[in-house]
DNA sequence: TCATAATACCGGA
DNA sequence: TCCGGTATTATGA
């Protein structure tokens, strides 16, 4: 039995919900709200991710569960290790792992975690790069963390 | 500035 | 397998 659930934090660009499947959390959603029966139970991942969006919480760690190729884990892990109000481009990524700054990108584009994996913090060389979610999240969860676009 | 190549990976045919 | 498409970058005119 899958038990699905919705927590939804509200934000200036709507709300942000997390799909939670058998006690972990499986996605993250920018701006949607996932279907689904609310249970109390939910509470600890709301509350890091109120605290995250006042500013309070500047790590956002909770259990997940993640899918993905080896390759894509890898990129993951790097932007995870990301420090909060800091950011990389796509080649400074690449280079660390032994790849190109394309196939970052791609990774980060099938990134089902956004927060938990702080893609937000992957920048272009020149400008902002892109965002699954729109980039007006993206400049909004930068201007949250006090990065200077 | 603008086009283009190099590049690693992925998904579909 | 092969092939076209990327959330990129470096280079040359």
């Amino acid at each position: 039995m899958i038990r699905i659930v919705q927590t939804v934090v509200q934000t200036r660009l709507g709300p942000v919900s997390v799909l939670i499947d058998g006690g972990v959390a499986v996605e993250i959603s920018l701006g949607r709200a996932f279907e689904g029966i609310k249970i109390e139970d939910v509470e600890p991942f709301r509350s890091v991710l109120k605290g995250y969006f006042s500013g309070r919480i500047r790590e956002i760690d909770f259990p997940v569960r993640i899918e993905g190729t080896e390759f894509q884990k890898r990129v993951w892990e790097e932007v995870r290790r990301i420090p909060y109000g800091t950011v990389r481009s796509y080649g400074w990524i690449a280079e660390r792992i032994g790849t190109s700054p394309r196939a970052v990108g791609m990774a980060l584009k099938t990134n089902r975690l956004p927060l938990y994996i702080p893609c937000h913090r992957v920048v272009s060389k020149e400008g902002l790069g892109g965002f699954s979610s729109g980039f007006e999240w993206k400049e909004f969860l930068l201007e949250l963390e006090g990065v200077v676009i």
